[in-house]
RNA sequence: GUCCCAGUAGCUCAGCUGGAUAGAGCAACGCCCUCCUAAGGCGUAGGUCGGGAGUUCAAAUCUCUCCUGGGACGCCA
């Protein structure tokens, strides 16, 4: 549409600016009142020095299209009116046709993206702080998807390092396999914690832990039974987040996956003559680039974050052929991302740029960041259990009868609290505030889904009455000002899809969905649906309905988040 | 000290590729279930867009500077 207005608007004033030029200054007026498109005159007004609100004039005079049926110059702006029922009826063929393909385009068809996301530590416990990287990452990785694109959802478990050497001397000095079994994340985190407050005082267990991780990389027997426990029994935990989080990967190759592809990169950055010596460990200067050094190998000859991760690059490029790699990982990670990215670059690699770090704030917790190191963390577990049980609690209260309770209150719960995490642009720190994020009034998942639900409902009680009553054709004659916000709502939908894939940020796709559902409710509380009388304007309303209902769970989906038909 | 991110209503945030009267939600106050789920709708009140300077016909939006908060800065990840 924008781009048959901007074909009139060139012809109409006789511009020299480009057609895509003048389609991009084409906005959405605030209010309603002032049209479906307008035009801003400013930068036409000084390429032919005139007044803008007399080339508006102008151009408003010379305009002709047929989908627009009123055109008027306002203070400078053209404002351009739709001919409502004819757009409402393109916009509505096109999603009650292709359904939840709705908004599908195949501009990533053939190429591959790689994601990584999650990648919790293992031998700790599932914090609120890696929320974040899982749901962002998850709602980036279905919009990717639903742009054409092969996307990879990679776990990078973060299950190697020398916090193993300390856990394995803490779990030698003071631990029970005993205990371990009986309940292994909140005991090991346990020792872990205790590790740290006992080298405060005793720094020579700072020594024997990177003394066991050495053992570890070198293949020592006990070293490895150790870890391969402490690993299987985290895993098992996280499966279980996972499984309520209805999240999955395609591959959970973790850190330790590269201890085997270490060698080769060592050997590379020799090769090139980038490694160098500095106090004992060997390290890639980065001073052209105005960057510390990169730490590859320490003193004992361990690897480090930087090298696995080096290894991890090289390693996907070659399995998968991505086009872009990108990294869902906190912006406290940003300095490793760009040193990553400036060694590849010195080994004249050029796939370099196509790294991207989307980094997003941070969880805090009394206005400072949560640290499991100082046990000072919030489970994640426990507020998804929390939130189901609030939901089921707001279930038993305002919906009684409802079968299936505990998949809607699941739906809900898990939902309130994704949702939460995903409508605040990624960049924000985030205070955590339990009582904020089990709110299931206002801006919320819940208040998606409850608009979703209603809709559903009128649709499944059309359906149910004697002589079907939505219509079987799409001739909205009768659309007015009521319908129309809904209907350019909906007509929007691929556009801000195309906006969280170029910015990476799923908060678009959530503010959205809260705009449509609560464009929704507004007709609902406004207009009779299922009584009105007029039974071709009845059955068109249904099919606006249809549609709506077809893009609000359709947007949940690219969220994460589920739309149950009844809540 | 250096670098990164942020500062908009009491609180949480939109708006930021410059454009028409700075928008929501929560909290506060007042209305609306003899019509489709009140997890809803309607209304009232609430703002020096952190401060200052600059660029521009036009700045919450761009530039500079200062202030405040958070984070990162060699053998953790």
């Amino acid at each position: 549409m924008k781009s048959k207005i901007a074909e009139q608007v060139k012809i109409a004033s006789g511009t020299e600016f480009s057609l895509g030029e003048i389609e991009s200054w084409i906005e959405k007026p605030k209010f309603s009142t002032m049209g479906d498109y307008a035009f801003p005159c400013f930068r036409l007004a000084k390429e032919f020095r005139k007044a803008p609100h007399l080339l508006a004039g102008e151009i408003a005079q010379a305009f002709t299209l047929k989908e627009i049926v009123r055109t008027e110059a306002a203070g400078g702006y053209v404002n351009f009116y739709l001919d409502l029922p004819l757009y409402s009826a393109k916009v509505l063929k096109d999603v009650l046709s292709k359904g939840a393909d709705y908004g599908r385009q195949d501009l990533g068809k053939g190429k591959a993206i790689t994601m990584d996301l999650s990648s919790p530590n293992i031998a700790k416990p599932f914090s609120m702080g890696h929320l974040r990287s899982t749901v962002i990452g998850n709602a980036l990785a279905n919009v990717t998807e639903k742009l054409g694109y092969n996307v990879i959802r990679i776990n990078h478990i973060g299950d190697w390092g020398t916090q193993f050497g300390k856990l394995i001397t803490a779990y030698k000095i003071w631990g029970s396999e005993e205990k371990v079994k009986k309940s292994p994340i909140p005991e090991l985190h346990k020792l872990y914690v205790h590790f740290h407050e006992q080298a405060e005082n005793n720094p020579s267990l700072e020594d024997e832990a990177r003394e066991w991780f050495k053992r570890l990389e070198d293949g020592d027997k006990e070293a490895v039974t150790l870890w391969q426990w402490f690993r299987e029994v985290s895993l098992e935990a996280f499966s279980e987040v996972y499984k309520k989080l209805d999240i999955s990967f395609d591959s959970y190759n973790g850190e330790a996956f590269y201890n085997d592809k270490m060698d080769d990169v060592i050997a590379v950055l020799e090769d090139e003559g980038l490694l160098e010596e500095s106090e004992g460990a060997r390290v890639v200067r980065l001073d052209e680039e105005g960057l510390p050094p990169c730490l590859i190998q320490k003193r004992d000859g361990a690897t480090l974050y930087a090298t696995r991760d080096l290894a991890a690059a090289f390693y996907r490029k070659r399995e998968y052929s991505f086009e872009k790699s990108l990294y869902v990982v906190g912006n406290e990670q940003s300095l490793h991302f760009k040193q990553l990215k400036a060694v590849l670059k010195k080994l004249n690699i050029a796939w370099a740029e196509d790294l991207v770090h989307i980094s997003f704030g941070m969880m805090l917790k009394d206005g400072k960041k949560m640290s499991t190191r100082k046990g000072k963390i919030v489970l994640l577990e426990e507020v998804l259990e929390q939130s189901m049980a609030l939901a089921e609690e707001a279930i038993k209260e305002k919906n009684p009868n409802l079968k299936e309770k505990q998949q809607v209150a699941h739906a809900v719960g898990i939902g309130a609290v994704m949702f939460h995490d995903l409508k605040v642009f990624r960049q924000n720190d985030v205070h955590f505030e339990l009582k904020d994020m089990l709110r299931f009034e206002g801006e919320t998942g819940p208040y998606v889904q409850y608009a979703h639900a209603r809709a559903c409902s009128i649709l499944r009680k059309a359906e149910a009455e004697e002589e079907a009553s939505t219509s079987e054709t799409v001739a909205p004659a009768a659309f007015g000002e009521a319908e129309r916000a809904i209907v350019m709502k909906i007509s929007a939908y691929d556009e801000v899809i195309q906006e969280a894939f170029a910015e990476w940020d799923p908060s678009k796709i959530a503010k959205y969905a809260i705009d449509l559902a609560q464009l929704f409710n507004q007709y609902y509380a406004h207009t009779h649906i299922l009584n009105e009388e007029d039974k071709d304007v009845k059955g068109q309303r249904l099919l606006l309905l249809k549609a709506t209902t077809i893009v609000l769970k359709e947007s949940l989906r690219l969220l994460g988040i589920k739309a149950p038909e009844e809540m």
